[in-house]
RNA sequence: CGCGGAGUGGAGCAGUCUGGUAGCUCGUCGGGCUCAUAACCCGAAGGUCGUUGGUUCAAAUCCGGCCUCCGCAA
């Protein structure tokens, strides 16, 4: 089929691969190039370089709506649209335009976690499955009719950082096994059931702040479910810790919520309400990413001393 | 030119203000102790102090350029 594939971030990597090998992609949508970073340095997104790559036409409009820019959409001719975390909402003057219309990955079973998120709160509200849905795409935000869905487990270690690269490999998978269907007509299209529907927004920095007087399972799926970005941080002695890995421990311990209960091999216990958490790997301000051994070969912090 | 932190043996840090023998914790290697150990004791190796110019009798330390890493903000 001739394809025009819209995407922008890592995530829709694996599919545009995947695309590139089963079919023709005439034209890669992506977003203009950015300043990103501490300088100001402009970077293409990571699709953007594996189209250059491929040799397929690159295509970045600051609005896709632009009226110009729908005019040349138009005229590529394309037999259907495969979305995948584009960054920009499409008109129904494009939803329309192809034969086959727009189909669309998202990061979730539908209708829960539709919006920007979907992985992250799969994770931190401590779900022990999600997957990928490809659907055709409508006017509302990730509302279509589902065409496909796939289910994977979220495992014990998982973190939002893996989860994301296993589901953009699946996704990559799903949406050609969708398009063999909509090409010989037996996919079935299924309404979502929005009085089950649920919504995940777009992240801040404000949610990774870590409250030690929740659970030790609450705090645990905080840290694993806000990687890479924006990462569950606490302070200590009024320096921001960023918080990469952590356990549990069974084993309730005295003192307030956030201090130190124990310090040893394993790595520093936090007490939380109901048990403590164990840290094996963090990021002080200005540092980078370390094992607690590390960290504490450096500093001094003792029993006592209490995260805020 | 967005704001700021940092580059010192393999790891994490101190020393830089107030130039003058390179230090701490851990790891590694050798030996000892122990039923045994990630524990303990003794000893050893390992660093052109990011790079490059300058100031000086003398630079990790003071001054300038460059490179790299990171936090914040976007």
């Amino acid at each position: 089929m001739k394809i025009v594939f819209m995407g922008t971030p890592e995530f829709s990597v694996p599919t545009l691969l995947a695309l590139s090998k089963h079919h023709e992609v005439v034209a890669v949508i992506t977003q203009p190039d950015r300043k990103k970073g501490r300088g100001k340095q402009m970077q293409a997104p990571p699709v953007k370089e594996l189209a250059l790559e491929l040799s397929i036409p690159v295509l970045q409009p600051e609005k896709i709506k632009n009226a110009e820019f729908v005019k040349i959409l138009k005229e590529i001719e394309a037999d259907i649209f495969v979305v995948v975390a584009y960054g920009q909402l499409l008109s129904q003057e494009i939803l329309d335009m192809p034969r086959l219309g727009c189909i669309n990955i998202h990061a979730s079973l539908l209708p829960k976690y539709r919006g920007p998120a979907p992985i992250n709160y799969a994770i931190l509200n401590g779900d022990k499955t999600t997957g990928i849905t490809i659907m055709q795409m409508d006017l509302g935000l990730d509302t279509g009719d589902i065409l496909l869905k796939e289910e994977i487990k979220i495992e014990e270690d998982d973190t939002s950082e893996t989860l994301y690269t296993k589901l953009s490999g699946l996704g990559s998978k799903s949406v050609i096994t969708a398009l063999k269907s909509i090409e010989n007509g037996s996919i079935i299209r299924e309404k979502q059931d929005d009085s089950v529907s649920s919504y995940a927004p777009m992240l801040t920095k404000e949610i990774g702040k870590i409250d030690f007087s929740k659970t030790t399972e609450e705090i645990l799926n905080l840290i694993r479910g806000l990687q890479p970005w924006p990462s569950a941080y606490t302070s200590l002695n009024g320096n921001v810790l960023k918080i990469f890995e952590a356990s549990m421990i069974e084993q309730s311990y005295d003192g307030k919520f956030g201090e130190i209960v124990e310090i040893n091999s394993h790595g520093i216990y936090v007490k939380t309400v109901n048990s403590a958490i164990i840290i094996k790997e963090l990021q002080p301000q200005g540092k980078k990413r370390m094992k607690t051994s590390d960290f504490l070969n450096g500093t001094s912090i003792k029993l006592g001393d209490t995260f805020t």
